[in-house]
RNA sequence: AGGGGCAUAGUUCAAAGGUAGAACAGUGGUCUCCAAAACCAUCGAUGUGGGUUCGAUUCCUACUGCCCCUG
């Protein structure tokens, strides 16, 4: 029997945080916060992160369960997610996935397999990274080109990341990754899911990105980071590749301004929500819930979710 | 009020008497183990009126607006 699941995603500030507590009260459900920088201990102002006084009695998985030196990936979040939802399930709740990472909600939601045998050289991998700043883009594309002319029908000769990520999966499996790609995509998901993006006028989600970063800087966030950085964070950590977290750094390291800095925070933070949005849209089976559409009144909001649900058969 | 300067894309800045370039912003997209990352594509401008000229956004002129100095 399939498994239940709620999923609401949406463009970072629009408000999934209170929207999912708010449902999972409604529907006996526990969140699961598919976010790559909540994870991290001390790490509260500039994630945004969901604090316990406001989690309303809610249970909140995958939060502050790492720390700023451990690695996070994909890879990890799903281990994790898949455990938490198990949990939620055994004791006859709704597991509700919370977050804004796509590419994170689909690998868990058609268990894409990122299995540590499949293609995986480091060693290799970083030897064609030096190839790429040595040689430049066009030696290792032609060479992708020779052993998989497919993927590099798909990928642009400058995208680095899966230039070499193909080159490497090539070299290891002897397969092109394509072949392994096209297996992936034709999963089906073993959920019974309902996947949800909150959603608002691109004008609203800007003005409150701006908004929200002048609030996290008032509530200390240059304080938060410099407690990271005291701690011995450095750029190369992946919890400081967080949006907030690179930024005041660079300006703790005398690099930019602090205006600089927070510049860059609110136009990078816009450039995510627009791809976020653009993640969705291609997204299969997503239902949209555009809060003009409903009034932004919470309560009808729930009621069509809820409606949703219930016609899926998930609560 | 007098003198001077400036007026080009949403913004900051180029260029030129003969189809006005860039960066950033904006918009659209890609994404299968660093994804809050990385990458691709694209829209868009010579303040207003007159004059000189084959042709003016460029030269001249009036107006308007902004900035600086003097009072």
């Amino acid at each position: 029997m399939a498994l239940p699941l709620v999923i609401i995603a949406g463009p970072t500030a629009v408000g999934k945080s209170d929207f999912a507590i708010e449902l999972a009260k409604r529907i006996n459900g526990e969140i699961i916060s598919a976010d790559s920088m909540q994870v991290y201990k001390g790490m509260d102002i500039g994630s945004a992160k969901v604090m316990p006084e406001e989690m309303q009695g809610i249970k909140h998985y995958l939060i502050d369960i790492l720390n700023p030196k451990d690695e996070f990936s994909v890879a990890v979040f799903k281990d994790y997610a898949q455990k938490a939802i198990k949990e939620i399930t055994d004791r006859g709740k709704i597991p509700i996935v919370a977050g804004g990472t796509g590419f994170y909600i689909q690998a868990l939601l058609y268990d894409i397999d990122f299995s540590e045998s499949i293609g995986e050289n480091p060693e290799y991998r970083s030897f064609l990274l030096k190839e790429y700043d040595e040689k430049g883009a066009d030696y290792l594309f032609d060479k992708l080109r020779e052993v998989d002319p497919e993927t590099a029908g798909i990928i642009h000769k400058n995208d680095e990341k899966r230039v070499v990520r193909a080159l490497e999966f090539f070299h290891e499996t002897g397969k092109p990754i394509s072949v392994h790609n096209k297996e992936q995509y034709e999963k089906q998901s073993d959920y019974n899911f309902a996947y949800f993006v909150l959603n608002d006028h691109r004008e609203t989600i800007y003005k409150k990105i701006d908004a929200r970063v002048d609030i996290m800087v008032e509530k200390g966030l240059v304080a938060e980071v410099e407690r990271l950085k005291d701690a011995g964070m450095t750029i190369t950590d992946v919890s400081m590749q967080g949006l907030g977290y690179k930024e005041i750094l660079l300006y703790l390291n005398g690099e930019i301004s602090l205006d600089e800095a927070i510049y860059r925070i609110k136009r990078d933070s816009r450039h995510f929500a627009k791809r976020q949005i653009t993640w969705f849209k291609r997204e299969r089976d997503v239902i949209w819930l555009n809060k003009y559409e409903f009034d932004y009144d919470t309560d009808k909001l729930m009621e069509y979710a809820c409606e949703v649900l219930k016609d899926k058969s998930i609560i």
